[in-house]
RNA sequence: GGCCCGUUCGUCUAUCGGUUAGGACGCCAGGUUUUCAUCCUGGAAAGAGGGGUUCGAUUCCCCUACGGGCUACCA
């Protein structure tokens, strides 16, 4: 049988970097097993729906490459993907369980409800709902039928599951085995809520058993709920799907799983891309394939020493004895090391294409051959596709100021001749003899090349920093090189 | 509070009873370079604690500590 399996997350908005791994595991185990990755969107709270986050869900899947199979747009034979568009499905299903005596009305007002929680808690426990003090709440197992007629006649009831365990319960999760539950934990849980909608753990287990999910992939704050989805699965008669949960993805200090919160004060993006005025990682400049290799090793490793995972090679080696069971704390320079690893092994046009957007400002000053000849120069200095716009400004902007600490440091060392030797030496000879010429002038003047080689870097960039200086100057040609010298001699007074 | 899951360098991790506990990020030092980045070389850096089991435990078991999750008519 194909494995099938499913991402299944709530437009509550935008997804976040743990979502996405989540995504990113179901889809290579699909892969792996040449099965099916199935999209359901699960929008049964209407109080906590978001609109525009299907859309985001789907922008942020498409960018990260994980193919869709079934799902709300794409369609399949197991729809509709969205639990809103299943309300008759639930409806029939619960009836079965309403039928068959494993579920039951229950009309306790939250008023009630909040009562029993501040009684218990004042004797020191926790109030349950459950197959001890469900006899003395308000439900279709202790009223009349005449009674219970009249409150669903009054639309305000909810549908419980009835659970009447005494033995130990014994749930199996693939990557951290067999969890015996005591029983007397496990309380009616709310089926169906008020609304006519279903809870999570109903439609899930309902959805999951419908469209034939193999193998339950999902995050590890559903571990506790795991022994609820088996009872249901056992009310219907159904056998279960295999369950992996996942660790989570935690803060960077490893307090608590990260959130959007710890992105702004963190300063580094949560999210995959752009949500309202947060930047995300493409927006950041990170590449699609260097956040999947980022987010691959959070929490699985293929047992050798290999780092960097193309798509492919992902797909084959991915499977569950590589993944972890402590939850992993997360860390942006690792995915900026990521992404320079990715940026580094483009070729000339994939770079050039992956900066597009920055071009502009170069294209109104050169032509193309030259713009390749700047984005070679480059290319092995950006980490993020975002440190580009800062790379390219020394050669569409002349410095606007010089960096004061090296200029101190120069002024004692710099012969006065130097800058109007070396401005004849570019206005009458050849850019690239320049470096020995001016070598041999440092030895003359007993002068450190160094020293002269700096002076002309602070003129034409502004700071100690990029690319070869011959190169920079073969770019800016004589005029615009010419013109910062004699700029920053004159301001400078070297 | 209760229940569940987890715990190897600062971080991500290898190790599936016997290793000088390996790699990667980050950090530090040196080298290359006119500068910065890259690159190369080297370095510091870990088995939470206590009991068992065993000839031998990072590895298996128990306890404690710590961390995380859940405990809603949210998912």
């Amino acid at each position: 049988m194909p494995e099938r399996v499913r991402f299944a997350p709530s437009p509550t908005g935008p997804l976040h970097i743990g979502g996405v791994r989540t995504a990113l595991f179901n889809f290579l185990y699909a892969k792996n097993n040449k099965g099916q990755f199935i999209l359901r969107i699960e929008d049964t709270d209407q109080n906590r729906y978001v609109p525009a986050s299907e859309e985001y869900i789907y922008k942020a899947l498409n960018w990260m490459g994980l193919t869709i199979d079934e799902g709300p747009v794409e369609g399949g034979n197991f729809g509709p993907y969205r639990q809103s568009e299943r309300k008759a499905i639930y409806a029939k299903h619960i009836k079965d369980l309403l039928d068959s005596g494993a579920a039951y009305y229950a009309f306790d007002s939250q008023d009630a409800l909040q009562k029993e929680r501040e009684n218990a808690e004042k004797a020191g426990r926790v109030f349950q709902y459950d197959q001890h003090s469900r006899s003395r709440m308000s439900n279709s197992l202790n009223c009349s039928e005449k009674e219970t007629a009249a409150h669903l006649k009054s639309g305000n009831y909810v549908i419980r599951l009835k659970i009447d365990a005494h033995e130990p319960f014994v749930v199996k999760d693939l990557l951290r085995g067999v969890i015996t539950v005591d029983p007397s934990l496990l309380d009616d849980k709310i089926l169906m809520k008020s609304d006519g909608m279903p809870t999570y753990h109903f439609a899930n287990v309902v959805d999951d058993h419908l469209m034939e999910i193999t193998t339950v992939i999902r995050g590890e704050e559903w571990l506790p709920s795991l022994p609820l989805h088996n009872l249901i699965y056992q009310a219907f008669g159904w056998s279960p799907p295999e369950f992996i949960h996942l660790p989570l993805i935690l803060k960077p200090e490893g307090k608590g799983k990260l959130s959007k919160r710890d992105g702004i004060t963190g300063g580094f993006p949560v999210f995959p891309m752009q949500w309202e005025e947060l930047d995300g990682f493409k927006e950041r400049g990170v590449l699609p394939d260097a956040l999947r290799n980022y987010l691959l090793l959070l929490g699985w490793n293929s047992g050798g020493e290999q780092e960097i995972f193309s798509f492919d090679q992902m797909i084959n080696s991915f499977g569950i004895e590589g993944l972890q069971k402590g939850g992993a704390r997360f860390d942006f320079s690792k995915a900026v090391w990521m992404n320079e690893q990715y940026l580094q092994k483009m070729s000339h046009t994939e770079f050039r294409a992956a900066v597009n957007e920055s071009l502009d400002v170069l294209e109104e000053i050169y032509d193309a051959k030259t713009i390749d000849q700047i984005l070679n120069m480059i290319q092995p200095r950006v980490k993020l596709l975002s440190d580009v716009d800062k790379e390219i400004a020394l050669f569409h902007t002349d410095p606007n100021s010089y960096d004061a600490k090296t200029l101190d440091k120069l002024r004692p060392k710099l012969p006065k001749e130097f800058l109007p030797w070396c401005m004849d030496q570019i206005k009458n000879g050849q850019i690239d003899d320049l470096k020995s010429a001016i070598s041999e002038w440092g030895e003359k003047n007993n002068c450190n090349m160094g020293v002269l080689m700096q002076a002309l870097r602070l003129a034409l960039v502004g700071s100690l920093s990029g690319p070869d200086l011959i190169d920079i100057m073969n770019v800016l040609k004589k005029d615009v090189t010419l013109v910062r010298i004699d700029h920053f001699r004159i301001s400078t007074n070297l």
